[in-house]
This record gives structure tokens, sequence and C-alpha cells, in this order.
DNA sequence: CCCGGAATTGACGGGCCTGTTAAATTCCCC
DNA sequence: GGGGAATTTAACAGGCCCGTCAATTCCGGG
């Protein structure tokens, strides 16, 4: 089976001028391009610009913008997902665990600033595109098993209250590290501070870590 | 000086066909659509058929499409702001105090939507329309001061913590009650929750004030 | 009664954007 | 080396949208 998919994609490779190598470039091109201004605001022109060829050829590839769009969002669901997925956190206490968690998801944010603004976007669109598409729809994200897992720890030890929903905290968490990347020009601008800066990064990012861990062992260890 | 103004404003009132209330309607209009499709998406021919005027009567009172998505602007956060200065707090012991504020944000963002989709875009646009308009900038909210005469008390009866930024609390506070709104749709759909229920409402809204409240308290009394 | 100015309309021009289609180019395989 | 499929290009058609401008309606005051 290696031999048959090797050849076939030696065969796939040696030939043309460069086709998935233009499909990549497209695709990157998109998320950027998408990604700053919004599906409506995104043309395909500049995607086509961006990358030396012709939207003709794009929708020769993707067949629409829609689908190109579509694409986009395949892809940076699924590199959130591969990331998540190397979390190891099975060695440590669950306090630390959770701060671990933090520290990705908040950092994630932070360096992904492409993957937050395409997340907002599609939620402005009242996830129209996402609906229609099956494989956005069952994609799963293991951050949730992961928390689920460390929380059943952390109460296992008598260290966390016990009425804890998973998703609720990774809500709680995803929405505290995505305000500075989404909010970050109106507030700024309205309360005078800079949200972009280094150092206040650090320091809200442990503020989000106090706040779940503070609220994850209020009333810890009572009767159950 | 009175006189002269209400005399003034007679004059403006009784004399065209139908000048303020048609800018009025226009306004209304205007929030919902920029809110509902965002200031690219949005249409100068949509919201003059919502109000049974044209487009060029829509420039003829508000100049350009950017002006008037600065009037709604302006519109909007004038509302809240008045909003937040309804709040009467002084009365209350600190923690209720508190819970009251986390309340009012969280059903005001629960009820306003249009206001937090007009925020999500001005952000996604990166302020770029609010930059460039000073009334937009000088404008204050009142809810920070308020937070922190409240955490004042806190700290002076030993209750909360001393090291607390006002500024950071309300983040964490918007953060939290906006994420629900701004992110119902990917969020519902990849973890399978409704977000608009109103039970979850509810449960949300009391898990945000218990969330800051323990963290308020934690290590407070310390020696200083 | 008529006039002056505010309010309102219809139409034009220019720009940008998307999807398609037919033609041209390139490259692989026989 | 030639057939043929895959790739790429150039140009077209249709649609939407915005700002403007001259023309028209309407109202109130002199």
């Amino acid at each position: 089976m290696t031999l048959q998919v090797t050849s076939a994609r030696a065969a796939a490779m040696r030939k043309p001028k460069a086709p998935e190598a233009n499909r990549a470039r497209i695709l990157a091109a998109a998320i950027a391009e998408f990604a700053s201004r919004g599906y409506k605001g995104a043309s395909m022109d500049a995607i086509a610009a961006r990358t030396h060829t012709t939207r003709a050829l794009i929708n020769y590839y993707f067949g629409s913008k829609e689908r190109l769009y579509l694409a986009v969002l395949e892809r940076v669901y699924a590199e959130i997902r591969d990331a998540e997925r190397g979390l190891e956190l099975d060695h440590l206490p669950p306090a630390a665990a959770i701060r671990r968690i933090v520290d990705f998801t908040y950092d994630y944010y932070v360096g992904h600033e492409d993957f937050v603004r395409l997340v907002v976007a599609e939620n402005q669109a009242r996830g129209r595109h996402m609906k229609r598409f099956p494989s956005l729809r069952t994609l799963n994200r293991p951050i949730v098993d992961l928390l689920g897992r460390v929380i059943a720890r952390g109460q296992a030890d008598g260290d966390f209250r016990r009425d804890v929903d998973p998703i609720d905290v990774h809500m709680a968490i995803a929405a505290l590290g995505m305000f500075n990347v989404t909010n970050q020009y109106t507030f700024g601008t309205l309360f005078q501070r800079e949200m972009g800066g280094k150092g206040n990064v650090a320091r809200r990012r442990q503020m989000v870590s106090d706040l779940v861990l503070t609220w994850l062992a209020e009333s810890a260890g009572q009767p159950r």
C-alpha cells in the first residue's frame, strides 16, 4: 500500500507545473485574506495577486469563493485540533495541568490571530457556512476531553469542587483568552489600554489561571 | 438661552415633512443593518428600503456610508453608557454590588445583541473607523468607575484582595459575558450546546459572578 | 399669493467583484 | 514524436453598490 501511494503521489508530483504547491499557497493566502477582511470583504483577486495566479485558477481548484472559505475553516480548525492533541497533561498535578491548558490556549490565540479572526467572522455570519458543511460540524476538540480528565483527577483528589462541566470551564478559558485578541481595538481605545504588549499578555494570562483555579477550588472537599 | 433653543427647535419641528423623524428611523434601521451584516456587508439600499426612503436621502442626512456608521456607533455606545449610569450600587455590600454589575452587564449583552455585534464588527475592522472619530475616542464608560468604587469598599472591609485593577475585572466580566453572544454559533455547533436558552443564560451568568467573586476573595485580609 | 429654501427623488457614472467559457500552454505517457 | 489530459490564461457578462447632481416637490413666511 505504501508503494502504491508512493508511486501514485510520485506520479502526481513530477508531472505538471505546480498543482499542489499552488494549491497550498492559495490556501495560505486565502487564510490571511479571509482573516484580515472577513468573508465578504475578502477579494478573490487579492488572493490571486498574493499568489501570482488568477481568479479563474482558484476557482479551478476550489470551485468557488465559498468553497475556498470552507477549506480555510477546515484547515485552521484542524490545526488547533492537532495542537491540542500535543498537550501532555497526565503526568502533571491537576492544578498545574489546568494552568498549562490555560497557558496553551491563551498563547495559541495570541499567536494565531488569523484563527481567532476567522472564528469571529464565522460567528458574525451566524455560522452560516459552517452549518452547511458536515465535516465542520463533526469536528471534535480534544481540549474538552483533556479538561474533563484533569478535572476528574482534581475532584478525586478533593482539590476541585464537584459540580463542574468541562465545557463550561473551556468556555471560560476561551472567552477570557479570545477577548484580548478580539476586542483589543475598542477596549484599548476606550480604556487606554494597550492589549498587545507582551508584559500585559503574561499578566493577564496568569489572571485567567487564577480565576479558573480559585473557582475550581471553591468549597472543594465539602461533604458530597 | 432656553427660550432661544426652544423657539429654534420649535421652528425646526413644525416646519418640513419629517426630517428628524426620518433621521431617527434611518438611524434605527442602520443599527439593525450594520449589526446584522457588518460594515461592508451592509447595503445603503437595504437601509433605504427599510425606511421607505432612498439612498440619496440618507446621504443628504448623514453624508456617506461611513458617516452613517459612525453615527450608529456613537448612538449604541451612548446607550450603554446611559444604562450603566442607572446602576445604583452604593447601598449594596461589595459582593452583592459585584453580582449586580455582572448581572447587568451579562443581561445587557444578551438583550442587546446588536450592540455586541457592532462592537465585534468594529474590532474586526481593527477599530479603523473609531480611531478617526474623536467623539468616540473620548467616550468614557461609567462602569469602570462604579467597579473601582465597589472594589475599594470591598478592600476596605477586608473582603477583597488588594492588587486589583478595576479595568482587569471589567475585562473579565465583559469577556465572559460577550462570549455567549459572539461565539454562540461556532461554539454551539462544535460542542452541541445551545447558548441562547434562557435557563443556560441564568446558570452561566451566575458562574461569571462566582468566578469573579472567588477570585476577588482569594487571599483577602492577608497582611498588607 | 408667491417666493425661497429645505426636503426628496430619479437617473447617471464609475468601480469592484464573481463565475464562466473558450482558447492556449504545458507536460506526461505511449 | 504525437495524442491527450491537466493546467493556466484572457476576456466576457452580469450584478451589486456607492456617491453625486440636476430636477422636483413641498412647506412656511413675507
